[in-house]
Parts: C-alpha cells; structure tokens; sequence
DNA sequence: TCTGGGGTCCTAGGACCC
DNA sequence: TCTGGGGTCCTAGGACCC
C-alpha cells in the first residue's frame, strides 16, 4: 500500500502558522510578482476565486476588506515543508517527497490493520509540531492513493485519513471521481476522454486494455492500469535533477539590453550556485526572453539559444559567461521583454566530471571553481542581508528581488534570525 | 494598468551506423 | 524511370505535474 500525505492549502497553511489571525478568513497567496493567485483558503475557494487567476481581477475584494492576499515567501513553505517531510520520514521506512507540499510513504512491512492509526497519528502530530494541516490518502496504487487523499480532504467525516482498502470502496471512489481531476489526465486528455464516452475514473477504468492500448499512448495506459489496481508508475525518480532553470517576469517590461544582461547575468548566477549546492555541474546553459504575451498591440517575440560547454562547470564566471554568450545570440533591440531565464542542463555529479581531450583552460577552471567556492562561503555567511555580498560586476546590485513586485511579503519567520528576533 | 515558476517523461523524426 | 533493411541515439516539442 501506499500512502499520500498532501497538505491542505499548503502556502495558505503556512502564512497561518505565523499569522493565526487569518485562521478562517478568506486568503489567496500569490505568485512572484503577485501575479497570480496559487494558493486558496477554503473560505477563498468558496468565493469562487480559481487557481491562477490574476490577482488585479480579485484586487477589488482585498480594497473590499473581503480577501487577505500574501505574495508568495518561499523561503517560509520550503522551511516549513522541510519539517512536514522529516516528520513523514521518521514514521516509515521510505518516503519519496513528491513537490513541496506532498509525499508518497511507502508502506510495505507495516501490518494493514496498523494503517489507520499511523496516518492518523501524523496527521495529529504534524498539525501539532508544524501547525499544518494534512490529508492522507491510502491504496494499492499511487494514482489511487492521490483519489483517496482527495476524499480525505473533502469529506471531514474521513479526519484527514481515507483508506481504499476494498475493491468496493475502489470502485465506489472511480465512480464519484470525474476524469478530469485523475492524476495523469490533463488538459489535453481529458476533451479527448469525454468525447470517447468517459466521464468518470470508473468509466476510463472498465474499458478494455485493447481499447486503451488502442487509443492512447504509454502514460494513459499506465493510469488505465494503475486505477486498476496495478502498479505501474516507477519506483523513484533520479536523486539528481536533470535541469534547473531560473527565471522570472519583471514588474516592468525592459527593452534596454544592458538592463537585461544584469538579469541574464543574476538567473545564470543562481543557477550556478544551485548547481554547488548540489554537487552537479551542467554542460549545457540556455537563455529564454519572452515579450509580453498578453500584449497583441506589442510585437512578439519568444527566443531561446542552448550553448554546449566542453566540460561540465558549476563556477559562476562560467555559467554566467556562458549564459551571456547564448543571450547575445537571440537578443534583438526593438522588442519589449517581460520575462527572461536561464536553463542549466545535461547535469552530471560534480565529482565526476568528463575532461576533454582539447580541454586548455583546465587551470583557469579551477581557479574559477575555488573562487565560487570563496563567494559561496562570504555570501552564505552574509545571508539574510538579502543581497549577495560578492558577485560579478555584470550581475547587479542590491537586493535579489529588486524589480520584482511582492507587497505583501510576510516576514522570514522560520529562516532569518532578524526577523525570528523581531517577531519575538 | 495588472497575467508565475520549476520540473519530468514520452514521442516522432532526423542523423547516423552497418 | 530505376535505389534495402534494420538498428541506435539524440533532440525538440508536447503533455503532464505541483
């Protein structure tokens, strides 16, 4: 059996931790920039606020008084979901952390009659220790388990904990669960489902493998057989990541390359700094600009330029040469940018790292990486100044965020020694 | 006026091999 | 006019997830 231990409005959750006074308000967290809405209370839910919607089009009812609205803090949700996990990981033998806000236990070994009361447990303690509330749901299959946390989150009948341990509740839950909402069926699916005579998971479930095959491709076959009970998603992903990519939109659209070339420059740096912290290093750096999507009176224009380095690097000066070398290559004047990012990939460890053949800068390289080395030592001493204290000349000055609109910041209350003394 | 960020996996088709 | 058969690997783009 597995288990999916999901938290309920996780960023909501969160700023509630340090603010009770929004307990049982209507409250929306947003995305950087305050963009969008991507966090909902319930009470924000039953106004009819959707996931994603632009925040200027619920702004009248926060000048109303009705709706709280935070800008997103992730240093507070990373650090508070660190918690959630090392709770999980104490209770069971193995936990595969999912996203920030969910994770699968693996079950095997602990006796099913015991089931109930460990989940009901941590459920308990988490809301306990954390101050987050959770939904666990427990079934044979992954993509069942996730069916069944939507129950337990649901129903309050359920206490936070639903079992799918018979074949009757299985079915009884496909047939209540629309197909839309299974974990694997998306946007595009989904029409494609319907229009095939499928409305519900137990509709999708009982057609004929042959016809599944017939249809679809691997994944909706790997759903078909997983709401069968039939596990058929792989164990675990790969502990290193494969990619990691920066980027942001700007408050204000920027047509000055210089300008731009400071942002390229810091997105290729903390992907630099990422790739150190997890001991990778990338061989390949990409650069995106977006114009402004929504914009149709602007002219568009969305280019990207992938530069393949010889040997894998993680140094600053680098991936921020690098990145700035493939920036110079799709950057043309006359446009209006609204976003820009960096993309590292093709990472392998740090510590095995393929030379090459032709490789003539190999001193140079090891200079660069020592003096990343002494930049991430200074900078992570002075951390919680908010800016980095050393960092290229092409990168810019002050604080990380700047240019980034967030008005409603809450307080690092978890992760900043300033603001943990102020707020006591 | 205002519209997020960061990932994974799969597939088709091209390049290449003998 | 007419030009084989059977593979692998890589990549870009689509679909999906939170």
């Amino acid at each position: 059996m597995f288990a999916l231990v999901d938290c309920n409005n996780f960023f909501v959750s969160c700023e509630r931790v340090f603010q009770p006074q929004l307990e049982g308000k209507a409250v929306v967290v947003l995305s950087n920039n305050d963009g969008c809405v991507v966090a909902r209370s319930n009470e924000s839910k039953a106004m009819g606020i959707k996931m994603c919607t632009p925040f200027y089009q619920v702004k009248h009812f926060v000048d109303e008084g009705r709706l709280h609205a935070c800008s997103s803090n992730y240093a507070l949700y990373g650090d508070l979901s660190d918690r959630v996990m090392s709770l999980l990981a104490d209770a069971v033998p193995k936990i595969e952390i999912y996203s920030i806000d969910e994770a699968f236990l693996h079950l095997d070994g602990i006796q099913e009659g015991q089931i109930p009361q460990l989940c009901r447990d941590l459920v308990e303690k988490i809301r306990k220790w954390v101050g987050v509330p959770v939904s666990i749901g427990v079934a044979p299959t992954k993509t069942l388990a996730k069916i069944a946390s939507h129950f337990a989150k649901k129903y309050k009948g359920y206490r936070g904990v639903c079992m799918m341990d018979t074949d009757g509740k299985r079915l009884k839950a496909l047939s209540m669960t629309p197909i839309e909402d299974v974990w694997g069926i998306g946007r595009r699916l989904a029409p494609q489902m319907t229009s095939k005579g499928i409305q519900t998971a137990l509709d999708f479930a009982q057609r004929p493998r042959e016809w599944v095959e017939a249809n679809f491709h691997v994944p909706g076959l790997r759903t078909w057989a997983e709401l069968n009970g039939t596990v058929s998603l792989e164990e675990e992903r790969a502990e290193r990541r494969q990619s990691i990519c920066t980027s942001r939109s700007f408050a204000d659209m920027i047509d000055d390359e210089k300008e731009l070339v400071l942002r390229v420059s810091d997105f290729a740096a903390m992907c630099a700094r990422k790739l150190r912290e997890e001991h990778s290093a990338a061989c390949d750096v990409t650069v995106f600009l977006y114009t402004n999507r929504f914009r149709d009176d602007l002219k568009q224009y969305f280019p990207s330029a992938t530069l393949r380095l010889e040997v894998a690097a993680n140094s600053t000066q680098e991936i921020v040469g690098t990145a700035l070398k493939a920036f110079r290559t799709i950057f043309r004047p006359g446009y209006k940018y609204k976003k820009a990012g960096v993309i590292v990939g093709s990472i392998v460890p740090d510590d095995c790292v393929q030379v090459s053949l032709f490789d003539y800068d190999e001193e140079l390289r090891k200079k660069q990486d020592r003096l990343s080395m002494v930049m991430d030592a200074v900078n992570s001493a002075a951390e919680g100044s908010g800016s980095s204290l050393l960092r290229l000349a092409t990168q810019r000055p002050g604080h990380y965020a700047d240019g980034i609109r967030s008005d409603f910041c809450s307080r690092l209350y978890s992760t900043s020694l300033d603001d943990i003394i102020e707020v006591h």
